[in-house]
DNA sequence: GCGACAG
DNA sequence: ATCTTGTCGC
């Protein structure tokens, strides 16, 4: 059994720590990282991708892939402990660090205001910001449909995040602070990395390694084996 | 008690 | 998240 009693007083003293400002060591980014996990087997093994893109062409130049044993099951607001191992594992096989990393899942907007974007920016204390599909908790007043509509996102009185209609006719984006990202700034570098889809480049190219989309299937073709390139 | 519930 | 075909709409 899972004792979530412990991992909510392990969050709540985690997320004290979280920086909810700018506090970024950099003038205008050279990488930004994108992160997004998967599973094979039914669940039994826990697959990381991790992408770095130049800023500001938003061009792929690395990717790192991790495969690890599942540890934790799915829980609700338990994210990040099912998730952080691997992705540390492709952190450390990265070449580079970005100066920025975008998180599939939220941040700030989390029950204990630490959701897995928040929690590995704190584990490798880099700059995050949480870009999620899906509303985990808070509510929003009802968003236009016009493209670059905002709402904040409110839970027990104050801001935890941005729901933001990235593109026409989708769902909206929940965008938040992982670790030293201001709301604003949060909303400001996702609206900066799209190139017209309903995900950030970050997000969708990690997406695309994970999941071995096409459209990575194409670039590995046009990128011959760079031997620091990166599979997994 | 009942519904909600990131990936 | 993952298992999976066609289908409706821009």
């Amino acid at each position: 059994m899972i004792d979530t009693a412990a991992l909510r007083t392990e969050q709540l003293a985690s997320a004290s720590r979280v920086v909810r400002e700018d506090a970024m060591p950099f003038d205008q980014p050279t990488l930004i990282a994108g992160a997004d996990v998967g599973f094979e087997q039914g669940g039994a093994i826990t697959r990381a991708a991790l992408v770095l893109l130049r800023y500001p062409s938003l061009s792929l130049v690395e990717y790192r892939i991790a495969r690890i044993a599942t540890t934790m099951p799915y829980i609700p607001g338990f994210l990040s402990f099912r998730e952080y191992p691997a992705l540390l594992a492709a952190w450390q096989q990265l070449r580079q660090k970005p100066d920025l990393l975008f998180v599939d899942g939220h941040g700030l907007s989390h029950p204990r205001r630490l959701g897995v974007a928040s929690h590995f920016g704190l584990l490798v204390d880099v700059p995050t910001i949480g870009v999620a599909k899906r509303r985990l908790c808070g509510h929003a007043e009802p968003l236009e449909d016009a493209v670059g509509s905002r709402r904040p996102l409110l839970d027990k009185g104050e801001q935890i995040g941005w729901v933001w209609r990235s593109k026409a006719r989708c769902n909206p984006l929940f965008v938040s602070t992982g670790h030293r990202v201001g709301l604003d700034s949060a909303l400001l570098w996702v609206s900066r990395c799209m190139k017209g889809y309903r995900l950030p480049e970050p997000t969708r190219w990690a997406d695309a390694v994970a999941s071995r989309r096409p459209a990575f299937q194409r670039w590995l073709a046009q990128h011959p084996a760079q031997d620091e390139g990166g599979a997994g």
